[in-house]
DNA sequence: TCTTCACATAAGTAAATCTTATCTGATTGG
DNA sequence: CCAATCAGATAAGATTTACTTATGTGAAGA
């Protein structure tokens, strides 16, 4: 039965009008002469069996039944355009929108997006650096790379890397901390992002993971785990930085990371699409250039001790 | 510009080919013929200029573009219809749509539907127990009774009473336990729905506010308050019952509260419906037989002192 | 008071949507 | 293996829906 729903060109008419709370400005929204909006308003009416405008001297009010509506058919018809554009863009084949936090932009794409432009020449990337998930179907985003645990279904998702922590350094400063013990005297800096993460590591938990009780509290906080890492290249001082962050500054010779304890987080990036979409052409190619940039630095992993903290 | 959005009929039809997969069920939900369906998906992939649907031998198969608007369509719609319905129902003002926790819905406002009905005949009570918060707009409810601190947008919102907890037992239980003190020697039954509370108002929290410093653990456990009420209902302990579950059993003398100690949740039941549905006739006496129900008892809360602990 | 603004209405026109009828191609059951 | 059947495509004409131009109404504001 399609008696459930009025017709649609009318409930869009009234969305427009109940917008602009004018038939006027609907209309030439809509790009109809004000009469057929009138007509639509009226047919809408009709269907509902009741007023949804007063209609004052030069303005038009909501009635109970146009409140009622409102907000709904706003949301619907959003929702509905956000469908078009992400059936839209799957018939783009140049430009790829990527979402991930700001740490990874900065850290982890941004440096290796020249590499990545040269290979693929076709392929024009975007960046949408937020902190709040951009959700996939609504926000005109193609991939979503995020630090997580869990697996959601509707989305295509691949683990990336396995996420752990370290001390990491400027090589000048590692060479004035040559063993744990001695970090103890190091100038500590710390990345409060990672506090979110459980179970907690933190440099309490890493020092404690080479035998040494110990918990600094003193030295300069930074809320991103970028700006700490930018920190210590600065040569600021010592900070446990995530895998992803500094393998390449690990890898260029930027960063030295003398230790090789490292704390698992039980997380890993993964990489998100939606279910289906994991075939088009730039998300396959996207997807593939990553895996083998990971895949690049993986010796780093290799000669590490991974320690797994128990749960809390 | 209409041009964002394709023609909604031809959408409409697609998100029903998509939920079906299938041309012919589709249509027919749609009450037109195949034909006409195959129409209207022809003409959405022209708009969107690539197929939507894979056409096998006997079966259609989604492309990725189809993938891409299959789910945000869905919900679209889902959205329009719900906001239709809201609609439809305001010009309904014999029935009224409630939802409430399991508890109110059992302890407050069926004891007192008897009274409502017969104050009110006109006005058709339906009821919607659940504790995942029905949305006003989405679930085809009107009004929302809820234990909540906080205002939303959107809502009109109405505190009903203040919420504070206090031991009760049946009026026998209660001659055998006359202070405080003797209340360490009677059964115990636990609201654990309470828990949930912040700041936290438990029976540790009570007999600490009567100046005792005892913390009972022994004892029946329910996890919703109105099976705990009923536990005390029926002769088994005394429990921490929430004002307005217990202010009629008090009031008939079903349940005794002889201690003049409460504690104060910092919470309020509120009263919520949209924004401007305030004023439809059944909102509005439904809203004041409540606030006049709330004041009958207001006598008990003015004889009590209610001890506001610091928040946590 | 007269203009203007915002919406309503009427009648004719354009466009979309639907129907009936026919067609294609592949699976399926005998 | 072949006819029956099923799912969808296509064509042409009918119908309904939606839009336009032109004109009407009533109230606010200069």
């Amino acid at each position: 039965m399609s008696s459930r729903l009025p017709p649609l060109t009318a409930l869009r008419a009234f969305d427009a009008a109940a917008r602009h709370m004018s038939f006027a400005l609907a209309a030439s929204e809509l790009n109809v002469t004000a009469a057929a909006l009138s007509f639509q308003i009226k047919s809408l009416e009709q269907h509902l069996g009741a007023p949804l405008f007063h209609r004052l001297n030069r303005a038009v009010e909501l009635t109970e039944a146009g409140l009622a509506l409102r907000q709904g058919a706003a949301e619907g018809f959003q929702t509905l355009e956000a469908a078009w554009r992400a059936a839209l863009r799957t018939q783009d084949t140049k430009t790829l929108t990527i979402t991930a936090g700001p740490a990874f932009t900065a850290k982890w794409l941004a440096p290796r997006l020249f590499e990545f432009a040269q290979a693929h020449p076709d392929v024009e990337l975007r960046f949408a650096a937020s902190l709040q998930r951009a959700d996939l179907t609504r926000d005109n985003v193609d991939v979503a790379i995020r630090f997580s645990k869990t697996a959601t279904p509707d989305l295509y998702s691949i683990p990336l890397a396995e996420e752990w922590v370290m001390p990491v350094m400027t090589p000048a400063l590692a060479a004035q901390y040559p063993t744990p013990e001695s970090l103890k005297e190091a100038p500590i800096i710390f990345d409060d992002s990672i506090r979110i993460i459980t179970p907690r590591v933190g440099w309490t938990e890493w020092f404690a993971a080479v035998g040494l009780p110990y918990s600094p509290t003193l030295g300069p906080r930074f809320s991103q785990a970028d700006h700490a890492i930018d920190a210590a290249l600065a040569g600021a001082g010592v900070v446990l930085g995530r895998h992803a962050l500094i393998v390449k500054d690990i890898a260029d010779g930027r960063l030295a990371a003398p230790f090789p304890t490292a704390l698992a987080t039980g997380a890993h990036f993964s990489f998100l699409c939606l279910k289906g979409m994991e075939s088009r052409q730039q998300i396959a190619v996207f997807r593939d250039w990553m895996l083998d940039e990971f895949r690049k630095t993986d010796h780093i992993t290799k000669s590490l001790t991974i320690v797994e903290l128990p749960e809390t």
